[in-house]
DNA sequence: CTGTTAGCGCGTTCAA
DNA sequence: TTGAACGCGCTAACAG
């Protein structure tokens, strides 16, 4: 590996007037040496040693992009496919601009911190974050820093708050509204986990609010909090399924997976989808497409968050514009499909 | 963000006296100045530069994650659960080792072998690599490299080559014999792209073996290279469906998601699954699980896969034991579930 | 046995 | 256009 100190011998002149050339300031570099230089750096391939750049406090061109702990399992579990499209999508907007990436996933906010100052991280990008984490992490970081479906507490939005996230209120109420226009009165919401918050919470009101608009009262028994494990999970959904679902006659999911998963169960115990039961997902990833009935669900354009995301993200690096809080909601698209009837 | 110089000003001793604590060398420091350094180290929440280690060549503590730029595509397209699950892996493993992952798209060797050397990386894991391209990696690179499901030529393999894959030619050999165990003699074999090379082309070399063994040949109308793109792929599908799938009783596929998705075009094409036609799949993930009926696949173990790769490079980089070439294959499990039956 | 000083590695900046 | 100095962690050699 060729560093600046080699290349001015090679070429005799200083290591600082290679510096500027390495860094395009042709005013401080006569014509001819300009080139004379930028032809030696190409012919042995010079690639600038970041850690000198970190120590430099120049910047170390790292992106971290942090998930939460407590995420990890659930994702381990469902292999969601909406984390493997958006890091990937992260990936190739950050290298696009000669960034690099590192990936970590983070127990606590301290650790998160201690990340950053480590490496002296350029930015950052939060998946997943819980509500107070977030604030947290906000009030205590150096660097800028862009979240991705977060809620969080209005007193966090700083003046450079970013965050990009989707109408999960607008997409629960969209698909519920749809569902009542089908004609359905009984209509249970599943999701995972007891607790709710963040992109669940938010679908869960929507769904409420169209009830209510429709003059419908929610009722507590028609929550369902499902085990992020698999057998659990199963064998609840199969007890709905004897129950004859309670006299539901649709249930809506917070997710393509859970609904995919559940209506399996659903099929194997003799229920028939959309006859006896209309189910709908959220997401519109594979999942929804690779079962039969194909599901209704609610679509978002993952790859858009990520590329919001770092869009953002690097005008706050480079200090571009002034510092506007941004909390994007990017739209939902209603996608109606065969797991829905008209009851 | 505080240095180890700013602790020694603290505490009042020498900038190395305060390296040795931080590097746990008791013997090397009173036990008094040791306590009173550490306390100082917590109270200031000292966190080493990056910059530094680098620059000093004593390791940057980052793991290098190559995946190749051509499967990119492919991957965004199929949201591959193998992909999600194996990063999640390594990701974590890294962790537990005090070490950092920096997840990298690479369009070349060279661009690896540059991103190697700007942040002194003291370990790659490649993933998707075309034989070719680790081939050359092998030869040029000045770290330790562990492959992930990497068939190369022999002559590559030299004393401190690591990889870890998969008895993929056991899988595609059970597999096969096992559809023929139950009466099947015209058997298809699909995978996805024209050109078959890595896992594919050796479950393909298992399905051919476990052919000529029951004396059945194989005829190259028998292969079936479908299009990674959703729309030609379909349309071809459904062609194939109102042939009658030209008399085939069986159909191996390379992974389960194209499995299910062939499965689903089949039966929205009037084709019974099993009953007209035997449908495998490979991999054993959520896909051959998410369907109707189940897939019967061959199952490995992803996670275990990420553990070997990293346990093998980590004894690498710590110099532990001698050199000695590891390659690894993982055992395959014949999952038998609803999607094959007797001819 | 304990602690210190000196110097390496690389890119950037400031004063000359 | 350049030399010197800086940032930081680590190690080898040396001093107490």
């Amino acid at each position: 590996m060729v560093s600046i100190k080699e290349i001015s011998q090679i070429v005799g002149l200083s290591p600082t007037t290679v510096s500027n050339v390495v860094h395009g300031k042709k005013s401080k570099v006569s014509e001819i040496n300009y080139r004379k230089i930028q032809a030696a750096l190409k012919e042995h391939n010079y690639v600038s040693n970041m850690g000198g750049r970190i120590l430099g406090r120049h910047g170390s061109k790292i992106i971290g992009v942090i998930l939460s702990y407590s995420r990890r399992s659930e994702i381990n579990v469902f292999s969601d496919p909406f984390y493997d499209q958006i890091i990937g999508s992260l990936e190739e907007e950050i290298r696009k601009r000669g960034y690099f990436m590192m990936l970590y996933t983070s127990g606590s906010v301290n650790e998160s911190l201690q990340f950053v100052s480590a490496w002296n991280i350029e930015g950052l990008i939060i998946l997943g974050a819980l509500p107070d984490d977030a604030g947290k992490l906000i009030q205590e970081r150096k660097t800028p820093l862009a979240f991705i479906d977060t809620y969080i507490d209005k007193k966090f939005e700083t003046a450079d708050f970013i965050n990009i996230g989707l109408k999960d209120f607008e997409g629960g109420y969209q698909i519920t509204k749809y569902l009542l226009s089908l004609g359905h009165r009984k209509i249970g919401f599943c999701a995972d986990g007891v607790r709710l918050f963040g992109v669940d919470y938010e679908r869960f009101a929507g769904f409420k609010q169209a009830l209510q608009e429709a003059g419908s009262q929610f009722d507590s028994n028609d929550f369902f909090g499902l085990d992020y494990q698999l057998e659990p999970r199963h064998a609840f959904l199969k007890e709905l399924a004897k129950d004859q679902l309670k006299n539901f006659t649709a249930l809506v999911f917070t997710s393509d997976y859970l609904a995919v998963d559940a209506m399996n169960i659903f099929q194997d115990n003799g229920i028939r989808v959309p006859q006896d039961l209309s189910v709908t997902g959220f997401d519109h990833n594979v999942f929804s497409e690779q079962c039969r009935p194909k599901l209704t669900t609610i679509g978002q354009n993952v790859r858009q968050k990520a590329v919001l995301a770092i869009d953002h993200l690097f005008k706050r690096i480079k200090h571009e514009g002034k510092a506007v809080k941004v909390n994007q909601l990017l739209d939902v698209e209603l996608v109606i499909q065969g797991s829905t009837k008209k009851r």
